[in-house]
Formats: structure tokens, C-alpha cells, sequence
DNA sequence: ACGCTGATGAAG
DNA sequence: TTCATCAGCGTT
């Protein structure tokens, strides 16, 4: 397995959405390995996508999207969840893909103490991770990790997996931005596995 | 179908 | 300083 590097992120945001797809994403924790290969995906793409934070120009929460790529986006939603997204492109235009499922791998265990400690009842593998909140549960992701570079190889980083074939991709309309304009609602900037069962709901 | 929950940023 | 808004989840 190789590490991404910088240049992977620093490419057009669709691209990267796509090409994540089937990548391993690694969390270090309390000395244990968490591995999940992800197979789900949502672009956000720079200062025009009314569903983008950066589209509302550059803010504290939303800074970390006009710097480099390679670096993460974590912020909270509903005042409960975290929201995993890795920066892209180049420096001052804002964009990150955001990290929707993964299937998990390893440590399939200490995910399951993770999503206990909220969920307050035993969570099968399926539910484990099939959500962008359920996977930050699950790997310990909160605001801690926010603006961490992640091709350093330290607590979180993006390792090469399995390529899923183009036949095996689906796209479609991304989830939850009804606030958005009618048109960036519609553009298909979700990816995922056809068929996988991690897949969020 | 609904309630939970608090960070965020804009308005005042 | 209030206020509306929200890239979700779990239970009903």
C-alpha cells in the first residue's frame, strides 16, 4: 500500500472524488489501526457550488478549503455529528470531497466501542460506517483532526486499494442540500460502489 | 415522520 | 446578543 501524496489531491475535485473510491482510509487511535476502504463520495467545488461552505466566501470554519490540498475539513453538523472532507485543487480555489462511507476493514472492533460510547447499543458491521457521521464515530474523527494534513502519514492518512472499475461506479445528485441552488442540487457529484451494502441510506 | 443537538455566521 | 440554519442519526 502507498500513501497519497499531495499531487493526488491537487487535481480537479471529480476527479479525486472518483478516484478515492475503493482507497483505503487509515486512522491511527489509542494505538490500534482503523481501516476502512471508501465507497462512497460527494464533490463540493469551489466559490460558484451554492451547496460548498466556501461558497459564502472565506471564514474561520471554511478557511482550511482555500489552502492546500491534502489537508482535512472537519466540521460539525446538527450539533452532534462530525463531517469528514479532504481539501483539493490548488491554493485559493476552495473545494473538498467529502468522505460519506467506508467499508471497514480492520479494527472492525474498536469501531463498534467508538459508535457504543453514542449509540448506546451494539451496532452491526453494516451500520458501523455507511454514513459521514457514523464513520467520524466510528474512527474518532471530531474537530481535533480539523486542518490535519493528511499525506504526513501520522493519525490519519489515504492509502492506495483496490481501483474499482468505471462500470462499477455510480454518480447521481448529492444528499441533504436542499438549501442550494436548483442546479447544484442536480449536478451529479456523488459517487459510489454500485451495489455495495456500505453505501449510507 | 420526528426530535435531538450545538457550532456557525449573519443580523441587530 | 439573539436568531435561523444545518454535507445526519436513531427511534417511532
Amino acid at each position: 500500500m502507498t500513501i497519497l501524496t499531495r499531487d493526488f489531491f491537487a487535481r480537479p475535485t471529480l476527479t479525486v472524488a472518483r478516484e478515492l473510491l475503493g482507497c483505503h482510509l487509515v486512522r491511527e487511535v489509542d494505538g490500534q489501526r482503523l481501516v476502512g476502504r471508501i465507497v462512497e463520495t460527494e464533490a463540493y467545488i469551489g466559490p460558484d457550488d451554492t451547496a460548498c461552505h466556501a461558497s459564502k466566501g472565506r471564514t474561520p470554519r471554511t478557511e482550511v478549503m482555500f489552502g492546500p490540498a491534502g489537508y482535512t475539513y472537519v466540521y460539525v453538523i446538527y450539533g452532534m455529528y462530525h463531517m469528514l472532507n479532504l481539501t483539493t485543487e490548488q491554493v485559493g480555489f476552495p473545494a473538498a470531497v467529502l468522505i460519506r462511507a467506508i467499508e471497514p476493514l480492520a479494527g472492525i472492533e474498536a469501531m463498534q466501542v467508538r459508535r457504543q460510547k453514542t449509540n448506546h447499543s451494539l451496532v452491526n458491521a453494516v451500520n458501523l460506517t455507511n454514513g459521514p457521521g457514523k464513520l467520524c464515530q466510528a474512527l474518532g474523527v471530531d474537530k481535533g483532526l480539523n486542518k490535519w494534513d493528511i499525506v504526513a502519514g501520522q493519525k490519519l492518512w489515504l492509502e492506495t486499494g483496490n481501483n474499482i472499475s468505471n462500470a462499477d461506479v455510480a454518480t447521481g445528485p448529492r444528499i441533504g442540500i436542499g438549501y442550494a441552488a436548483p442546479q447544484d442540487q442536480m449536478a451529479p457529484w456523488r459517487f459510489w460502489a454500485r451495489g455495495n451494502r456500505f453505501v449510507s441510506k
